[in-house]
This record gives C-alpha cells, structure tokens and sequence, in this order.
DNA sequence: CATTTTTTTTAGATTTACCTAAATTTAAAT
DNA sequence: ATTTAAATTTAGGTAAATCTAAAAAAAATG
C-alpha cells in the first residue's frame, strides 16, 4: 500500500497523540496539524478505507496494528535524517525538525538502509528519542523529570504531570510546552533549584518543585 | 517566490529540453513528463503569470533569466544529492536519479549550504556533470564521443550526431538514448570498435562509425 | 433531565494538477 | 494553393486535500 505525504502526516500525528491518550479526537488531531476539523474527518474516512486506522463516528480514533508500523516507519526515517542534520551537516539540534519533517517522505526504501549504514545504527535522534528499528521495534525510554537531568544536558519537554491552570500560566510564562527544548545549565544544592535555558531564551531558574513536574527526553 | 513540487518539475524539464534546443514545445516537454500536451498548456500559463517562462501560444516557450536561474538552483540541489548518495552512502552511480529526483525539492537553502561543505565543495556529480555553485554559475563540459573515452570510464550519453532513422534503429537495438549510461570496456586497435555495457545490459562492440557519433558526458 | 455548549460530521466549494475530447492553429504534402 | 496532417489550445471534468457554514451527536451544566 502507497500513502501520499498528507496520509503519512496524518499517521503520524496520531501516533504522536497516542503517546498521551489512547485514543485521539478529530479536534486535537486538526489541532496538531494546524488544520480544519472537517479536513480530519475526510481524511480519517480515507485512512479507515486504507485499513489503518480504528476509526468510530463521533468516538475518536486509533491506529491499528497495521498503521502503527507504518507510523513507526515514518518516525525512523524521521530521526534517522534528525541525527544525519546534526551529526553528519552540523546543525543545531533545535533546528533539524522541519527539514526531517520534509526528508521523512522520500520513499526510497533501500536509501534508509543505507543511511542508517553510513550513520553506523543509531539507537537514539539528536533529542534523546529512540529510533525504531526495520520491524518498528523500538526501545522503552524511561521518563525523566528535569530535577533528574544532569548538567549540561540537553532535553525536550515530554509531558506536564500538574496541568493546573497556575502551572500552565508558569510554563507558558518560561515559554516552555510540549516538545519545546531546553538545557539544563546547573542545579543548585541548597533548594534543589534548577537553572535552565530554554532555545532561543535567556537562562532562567526554576524551583524543584517545578523540575519535578517536568518531564523530558533526555538526550 | 515560492514553487511546488510539480512547478519545479516543469522548471527543470524546460531547462533540460534547453540544451538541446533553444525553444521547448509543448509536445517534447509533455514527452519529457510522461504527460499530456493539455497539462502542459495549463502549467505553462501559470508559470508565464508567475514570470518564469517566456511563452507565446502556439509558438514555444523557452525560461527567462529569473526560470533559469530557479532550475539552476534545483540542479544543483539535485547533483548535491546524486553526488552524497554515490559517495558518502554507497549506491551505484546509475540507481540515484530517481531518489535525487525526490530529494531534490526538499526546501531549506540552510541544508544545501551545510550538505555542500560536508561533501567538500564537489563540482561534478557522479555522471560528471559540472554542480552549478550558489549564484547558477556553472562550468562548461566539453563534448566528447565515446571514441574518445578512456577505457572503464563511467558516461552517460547526452546527444547523437547522426539522427537518422538508419541510427537510431541501431541504438534503439543496442537499449542506447539520451540519459543511457554505460560503461567503456575496452578499445580495440585494429578497427578502432568499442565494447560498451550499457546498464543492465550485456556488453556489446560497436563500430568506430557509431561511436564517434554518440556525445557522452564523461565520469 | 432538559438545555446549553462543545465536538464532530455532512454538504457544498475551492485549488492544484491532472485528464479526454473537440476546436483551432500551424506545418506538411500533394 | 488547397487539402491533409500534426501540434497546440480550449472546454469541461476528475481526484486529492483543503476550506466554510450548517446540521447532528455527545458532553457539560444548572
């Protein structure tokens, strides 16, 4: 079976959601791809013809067996090409996203092969996430909270465990979300503060209250 | 301004069709495509509002400096690539059009700078046709026949002197066109005949006569 | 539990890049 | 110089992926 680049974009961010929530609704997947409702809609019915997806009216939808390998095949080109960027050409890792995002839909089997050769098997993309292998198997990585990352380290915001609407305003504050990427500068002994800085922000510090609500992929 | 996909396609397909001859018409470009004459018309409008082409019904249509310029740049992200995939991934010289063909519209200026200076600033491509640099400048190959090839040479053939029907019967046979490559086995001294292997084909001899008549881009 | 409110779906349009068939223009041949 | 043939364009239509506005279903609320 053949998917266009607007299936596999649709494949994918479903997969992506079913990391929070099993099964996802048309109006967060419209807005994960900054599109209309009525356009997932179309979409799903399609998907649901092309066998990949669980899809009930009104009830939301999930990727069947058959659709998660595809997605996982996506997400292995994608970090597969997130690692080649930097490693290989020399980018920042914060800027590699949109490119991969565009490189992921060549179709070329036999070049992803090769690449992953030529990178010598990579298990983990330049932020820490796991790359699926051929038959979409792909390693568990624990979460982390940013009070448990060492100095230095850069990391990409996973998950919020308090989603408070004072905890929301303080993120949105420090212009930290979901998938935004941070180094984590120093930790201080004294109250367990850490001092952080967010991509293309200045350093800021923030309680280990707040460290431990946060959690990462660690790099 | 921006292209789509099958915008540059056209682009480049006018640029190519160029070479050999200074106007393009409708017909030899829908040929080039795979597609229909009407498609052709319909795509040629839209590039004339968007002042790329120079294009008078039912006479022909050949770039302006700004379309040459914009296929110029799509070749030289094209024999970037085509160059990366035989050098740094291992493919074979004559499996990487079509994955060029892909990689060759993915977007960022950043990338092709970066992939540029990993690949050591190269100025031909695997065929050995020269990469145009940042500004579409371009140097000039001279044309060569195969006469003048040294043995176990790689080429690609990019014109035929004679085109009689009587000639073209005979490179028909032997699988030769615009774009074959093949590969100089040996010369003989007697006669001055040529074993050639085109790709995937077995190897054959030809005559001095025909191989002093096909134009080959050397390796 | 009836009624708002929100979410989702349907209906009907739009844009891009194609297509076929018919009409028109240009080129070739008698 | 007509006529015939070939190339090109126009007209009208299709499929993919989007959209807006309205209708329908599910969830939330007093």
């Amino acid at each position: 079976m053949n998917f266009s680049v607007s299936e596999e974009n649709y494949i994918k961010s479903i997969y992506h959601l079913q990391q929070q929530t099993a099964t996802v609704t048309t109006n967060s997947l419209a807005n994960e791809l900054r599109t209309k409702p009525a356009s997932v809609t179309d979409m799903l019915k399609k998907l649901q013809t092309k066998q990949v997806v669980e899809y009930e009216k009104y009830r939301g939808f999930k990727l069947n067996p058959a659709g998660n390998k595809i997605a996982l095949g996506i997400v292995r080109r994608h970090r597969l090409w997130e690692f080649f960027l930097v490693n290989k050409l020399g980018f920042e890792w914060d800027k590699v996203h949109d490119i991969a995002e565009e490189l992921e839909h060549v179709s070329s089997t036999e070049l992803i092969k090769k690449l992953d050769v030529f990178l010598n098997f990579p298990q983990t993309d330049p932020h820490g996430d796991p790359i699926p292998d051929t038959n979409g198997k792909m390693a568990v990585i624990k979460q982390l909270s940013l009070a448990d990352i060492a100095a230095k380290k850069n990391v990409v915001v996973s998950s919020v465990s308090n989603q408070s609407p004072e905890m929301l305003e303080m993120l949105k504050h420090y212009h930290i979300g979901i998938g935004t990427g941070l180094k984590v500068n120093k930790h201080f002994a004294f109250d367990g503060s850490v001092e952080i800085k967010v991509v293309q922000q200045s350093p800021c510090i923030i309680s280990e209250q707040v460290a431990k609500n946060i959690f990462v992929h660690h790099d």
